[in-house]
DNA sequence: CTTGACCCTAGACTAGGCTCTAGGGTTTAT
DNA sequence: ATAAACCCTAGAGCCTAGTCTAGGGTCAAG
């Protein structure tokens, strides 16, 4: 029930160094080493090596993802901690959508106006559209 | 109504080295430089750079963003080629925005059926869903 | 018992995006 | 007039998230 780590790397579809890279980092240690210094993973490792590029996926960093893995260690935590930060993390991507949906906006507005019939274009700058202002 | 890169740079809490890289990269041009050499901005600068920090919290490149403020900038005769790059714009924000929305939905769902405050993390539907299954 | 597939380490390298350092000139306030 | 605060350049260094290389050890099959 053990791997190496060219299984493991295999199994999840990942560069081996890209593994040893997590090591480092601390987000995925091998069960044990061998004698001749081979890592030995446990399929547990499958688990939490899938949960690293899922989380990815889902637009959250290296150190967040070890939080939250750290996090699922602890015991005497609860589901409120984890729900709280896939809750800011949900507020971070919809404020990105929001943006993104405004600078859509100014660009169509640009293509709108462009064909050239004496338009200036200035009067739908991507900047003042999607930008004037503070923030 | 001109800056020294010193006011702009703390006009938009950027560092003062990150505006003269944005110069390297062709972003953010001074309008002049004083008879000693000192860069001078005007206030048109300040929306620039706003506009460089704010779409690169969207994900764009600093390559990319180069690109749509090229966009805004380019004479009327360039018409047609405005609408086209606009539109391959719009194009790809539009990916942008059903990713962002795809990571949206996914977390939204986990996060509701986390139990929440209170409940074990055994119970947790965003760390089961992290850690069990086979994507 | 050797060949090929696999594993090890340290460290270099990548790309993008800064951030800092060294060494020096300029402006402004006291 | 001098010190603080500001500016200049070139180039080095750092972060994230890997990826790759060199030089070597190990394991399974024929």
């Amino acid at each position: 029930m053990s791997l190496t780590i060219g299984k493991l790397a295999a199994a999840v579809s990942v560069n081996i160094d890209t593994v040893r890279y997590y090591e480092r980092k601390q987000l995925l240690m091998p069960q044990s080493r061998t004698a001749s210094g081979y890592r030995v993973y446990s399929q547990d490792s499958v688990k939490r090596l899938r949960f690293v590029r899922k989380a990815q996926g889902l637009g959250f960093s290296l150190q967040e993802i070890k939080e939250l893995l750290d996090l699922s260690q602890m015991p005497e935590k609860d589901c409120g901690d984890v729900r709280a930060r896939a809750q800011s993390k949900i507020i971070e991507i919809e404020d990105k959508v929001a943006d993104l949906q405004a600078m859509l906006e100014a660009l169509s507005k640009l293509a709108e106006y462009c064909p050239g019939e004496g338009r200036p274009l200035e009067e739908c700058s991507i900047l003042k559209h999607f930008y004037e202002g503070n923030g």
